[in-house]
DNA sequence: CTCCAGGGATGAT
DNA sequence: ATCATCCATGGA
């Protein structure tokens, strides 16, 4: 009988661990969005946010300092917010917000609608339906593309997870651990060799300048938001750490200016080898007057396409060609 | 192992 | 105004 009271005890221990285990699961009351001609998993991988997290069926992250889970169905999101530190923690959903944040009142058919024709972007067009640019709060797409100068988004990705652990506050959703993007406040009052710690390398001492910036007051984001493009482009551009590539991307990704275009080592091969083919001494001023005029008011989101595109279809310099044309698996 | 990455600051032409 | 060089780090 003893050893019936050991299987029994093993059994109940079996099923408590399975009830535990249920309770990590996304839970069944999400929140239910409608996202028609949306690609969740496409938006969060191409490179324009680095800290959502695929595990299983859905994503973990944030939004603000809001813990989220989100998945994806259909033209369904299905969504639901951690608890906030806030007045009586709710954890319903907010709807508004995420649509907010995914920009689901984009008009995506009518932006795809205006960019030119010719084969390179017909191809990121059908290639990218339903990605989006999404609306990223400023001071996190500030810091994070600093951070991204030469780094693969790998790389960036892993930078931008060792930030939040070590400085940003702590959340859960759904029993698993995320954490906020650090105010400016939390990094300004951070040394160099603590930032370098996360991987920086020499982009720590330009994201501490910058935070400090920030946090003073010196540079105020948030005002920034009613400044014409060019005077918007011309404040970040002051920000140490901060070039034409960081200042274009923050304006697409962080300020709505949907005609910035970034242009990064895989937008420059992929213009070079398809709108300026031959032409040698191709400054990047020239370069950025060309997708202006030729891409126009949407162009951040040509842009996007076709950086995904590319990075997608690995297009790299012609690498080892040897295997790669008649095997079998 | 080597290669290269969502670049920017600096100093020399 | 353009150009070369250096800057650290780690995934592929």
């Amino acid at each position: 009988m003893d050893r019936a009271f050991h299987r029994a005890m093993l059994k109940n221990s079996i099923e408590v661990r399975a009830g535990l285990a249920r309770l990590l699961d996304p839970p069944m009351d999400l929140t239910r969005i409608e996202a028609p001609d949306f690609d969740l998993a496409m938006t969060l991988n191409s490179g324009q946010v680095f800290h959502w997290e695929k595990i299983g069926d859905g994503f973990y992250g944030m939004i603000g300092d809001r813990a989220v889970y989100v998945e994806q169905r259909g033209d369904i999101l299905k969504v639901r917010f951690g608890e906030t530190s806030k007045p009586a923690g709710e954890t319903r959903a907010r709807p508004k917000v995420v649509a907010r944040y995914f920009a689901l009142d984009h008009p995506l058919e009518e932006i795809c609608a205006s960019f030119p024709r010719d084969p390179v972007i017909n191809a990121a067009r059908d290639f990218c339906r339903g990605l989006r640019i999404i609306r990223q709060p400023q001071w996190e797409c500030l810091a994070t593309f600093i951070c991204s100068s030469m780094k693969q988004v790998a790389h960036i990705r892993q930078i931008s997870q060792a930030l939040r652990q070590r400085f940003g506050q702590r959340k859960q959703i759904c029993g698993r651990e995320v954490f906020s993007f650090p105010s400016p406040d939390a990094l300004a009052r951070a040394t160099e060799r603590e930032l370098r710690k996360c991987g920086l390398g020499y982009r720590a001492k330009n994201l501490l300048a910058t935070a400090k910036r920030v946090a003073s007051g010196e540079a105020d984001l948030d005002s920034w938001r009613a400044l014409s493009e060019r005077q918007l482009r011309e404040q970040l551009c002051e920000l140490p750490g901060v070039g034409m590539k960081v200042a274009n991307c923050v304006m697409l990704f962080a300020y709505e200016r949907i005609a910035a275009f970034p242009i990064d080592v895989w937008i420059e091969r992929v213009l070079r080898e398809t709108y300026f083919v031959g032409g040698r001494k191709v400054t990047s001023k020239a370069m950025a007057e060309f997708v202006s005029n030729y891409f126009g008011a949407h162009g951040g989101y040509a842009q996007q396409y076709l950086f995904h595109h590319a990075r997608m279809t690995g297009k790299r310099k012609s690498r080892t060609r040897s295997i790669d044309c008649c095997h079998q698996t």
